[in-house]
RNA sequence: GGGGGUGUAGCUCAAUUGGUUAGAGCGCUGCCCUGUCACGGCAGAGGUUACGGGUUCGAGUCCCGCCACUCCCGCCA
């Protein structure tokens, strides 16, 4: 067997050429008579033609009795097709093989979900695509994400090059860091009672790794979270994990602008404007009301404290006086929100801790609000100009503590965008793509339950230089050296200037995180050992390799972009897993499982 | 752990207020068909309505439980 072309190969030039095809039955047309098979392979499909007054009634019958997606041998003449029986469809639709050998490979079983018609294939329910993997990465919208995401990984990796990055392979067997993400734990056979960890990101090593002189690291790297699901989380996903020595945090936005633009090109052939803009984490929540602003939908959030503080409306006054905020978005042309939706509103706004969800309906020249009746003039005209109120608009308010009061509104203001959407008042272009900068995150965030400091980051960010004096006085005003990349809402991905003196890092270990001293030197002392002997200035980032690939395939959920994902809850249907074992392979891990065991399922019907 | 959505033929979906034998398209099986490409024509098979209870003269439909998939909250340094 030696094909000869490929299915997307063969042109009106090639008539007259003797070729061998492999592939998939895509389809079958059985005239009677005369047969024909579209044979598909990944690169595309070409026509093959049996004709019985050429060929033994054996091979026609064989061939006509083939189930979609068998595997085939065909051999034959190429000729241009008939005139008029030409398809322009498919870019060999000018020819056809005429069969002379033919030999089936593998004959398919009828399919449990069509492979070859997208219209229904995309609807197919997941569960069924994900046990039968394979078949769904037939399909040539799959089959173009897998090709994407080579792209983009070949891409990444060229350009890291180029740029003088050595790519450094770290270990999956790690230590446990009892925090952050929950980790997978891996029971160690040779020592017993003792564990690895699955590592959350390759974060110490890279980091040792400057330590080590490498300068410029680099890693396509597993990570694993044992944490819950989402559209856009798996347990384990891949990072594009970069660490830089010597650098600022300018180098380190002109590295990753140069990649995504070069990535962006590959993959898309589209040319993005850097640099990126940059906004602060303190103007991203009070214009946006989160950390990864999506700009592409406008509605941004005002800020009415002040137009408010005296006011009659005491729910407003009272939260300004007791130190919070009133803040409001205009969601344009959204007044037709039926009581459902805004109850809908109200009960996600609950849901954040929100007292409730004040609204005003400008619908018939009037506003329409429970509310509204306590506003003074002053107040009414403040809103008009600061809003830009119009017939038809819905405004929604938020009145709490400064971050409480973004939040709620940011997350309702994706809700309102989301139904403007679906009612067709918003349209988004595909191909806009919206990257920014968000910077200036606070070092630290207070634990009110826990009554302490936490890193809003990860315990090894630096601080911003002119800030460490904060650090002793006003933990909460500390900036971070930290950075998000952001696009169409979308955290890309983020780093940091790491801390490289190990009495910073102390301090932040010891004083601020309060973690004692023991412990430190149990769970990171090898890290600050290693920054007593010689340790560069450094920083590095880490992107979110599924996400990317998702995005520049424009679907949402990076379970499309992964050949084998798992299902929401951590399981994968076409392998079954994860499975239990058997007592042999407990006792020689020294575990006793003491979860009720799950009953075995029926065996397998004979098939 | 919590909340929402979905589950009917192999697939995608329908089934009025709880009411006859649960339907359609595609696929599948058989027969016919020599220029189709969503080939066409005729005939046929195929259902534990996810699963387990309950209410009712009667349940795909209502109630309770449970499972799976999915979206979100918590969680993700």
């Amino acid at each position: 067997m030696k094909r000869t072309h490929h299915c997307n190969e063969l042109r009106a030039d090639h008539a007259g050429k003797t070729v061998t095809l492999v592939g998939w039955v895509h389809s079958r047309r059985d005239l009677g008579g005369l047969l024909f098979i579209d044979i598909r392979d990944r690169e595309g499909r070409t026509q093959t033609v049996f004709d019985p007054s050429d060929l033994p009634k054996e091979i026609c019958d064989q061939a006509a009795a083939l189930h979609s997606e068998s595997v085939i041998e065909v051999a034959g003449l190429v000729r241009q097709r008939p005139q008029g029986t030409e398809n322009s469809k498919i870019p060999t639709g000018q020819v056809e093989v005429m069969v002379k050998q033919f030999t089936v490979l593998n004959h398919a079983d009828v399919l449990p979900f069509p492979v070859d018609d997208p219209e229904i294939a995309s609807k197919v329910n997941e569960e069924l695509r994900l046990k039968y993997r394979y078949l769904d990465l037939r399909r040539p919208e799959m089959a173009r994400n897998l090709r994407l995401r080579s792209k983009v990984a070949t891409a990444t990796r060229v350009y890291l090059d180029d740029q003088g990055f050595l790519e450094v392979e770290t270990p999956t067997l790690f230590k446990s860091t009892p925090e952050g993400a929950r980790e997978f734990l891996v029971p160690s056979r040779i020592h017993p009672g003792q564990f690895y960890a699955l590592p959350q990101s390759p974060q110490q090593f890279k980091q040792i790794l400057m330590v080590a002189g490498v300068e410029r690291y680099f890693q396509l790297a597993r990570c694993y979270r044992d944490e819950d699901l989402r559209a856009d989380r798996q347990p384990e996903f891949t990072q594009v994990d970069i660490e830089m020595s010597f650098i600022d945090r300018e180098d380190l936005y002109a590295l990753i602008e140069g990649l995504l633009k070069r990535v962006w090109k590959t993959a898309l052939n589209m040319d993005i404007p850097t640099p990126f803009k940059r906004i602060s984490f303190e103007e991203a929540l009070n214009r946006y009301g989160i950390d990864k602003p999506d700009s592409r939908i406008g509605m941004e959030l005002n800020d009415l404290t002040d137009d408010f503080r005296s006011s009659t409306f005491k729910v407003f006054s009272g939260t300004i006086a007791a130190g919070g905020v009133v803040k409001a978005i205009n969601a344009k042309g959204l007044a037709c929100a039926t009581q459902g939706q805004i109850e809908t509103m109200t009960e996600y706004a609950k849901s954040f801790g929100a007292k409730g969800l004040a609204f005003i309906k400008v619908e018939g020249g009037e506003w329409k609000s429970p509310i509204v009746k306590f506003f003074s003039e002053a107040e009414k005209t403040a809103l008009k100009s600061k809003l830009a109120i119009e017939e038809g608009d819905l405004i929604l308010f938020a009145a709490d503590q400064w971050l409480n009061a973004c939040e709620i509104l940011g997350k309702i203001r994706l809700y309102c965008a989301e139904v403007l959407k679906s009612q067709g008042k918003l349209t988004i272009d595909p191909t806009r793509f919206d990257f920014m900068w968000v910077v200036e995150f606070p070092l630290l965030s207070f634990d009110k339950e826990m009554n302490r400091w936490y890193s809003s980051h990860h315990p090894f960010t630096a601080p911003v230089t002119e800030d460490i004096p904060l650090l002793k006085t006003d933990p909460k005003k500390v900036r971070g050296q930290h950075y998000d990349v952001v696009v169409n809402g979308v955290e890309l991905g983020g780093g940091s200037i790491r801390i490289h003196q190990p009495d910073v890092q102390k301090t932040i270990f010891e004083e601020l995180l309060q973690i004692p001293a023991q412990e430190t030197q149990e769970r990171f002392g090898y890290m600050l050992e290693a920054f007593r002997y010689g340790a560069p200035p450094h920083g590095g980032i880490a992107l979110g390799f599924d996400r990317l690939v998702a995005i520049l395939c424009g679907t949402t959920s990076i379970r499309d972009v992964i050949a084998f994902p798992k299902t929401a809850k951590g399981t994968c249907l076409m392998t079954d897993s994860p499975a239990p074992v058997t007592p042999r392979q407990l006792r020689d891990l020294h575990i006793d499982v003491r979860a009720a065991k799950k009953e075995a399922p029926p065996a397998a019907p004979a098939v």
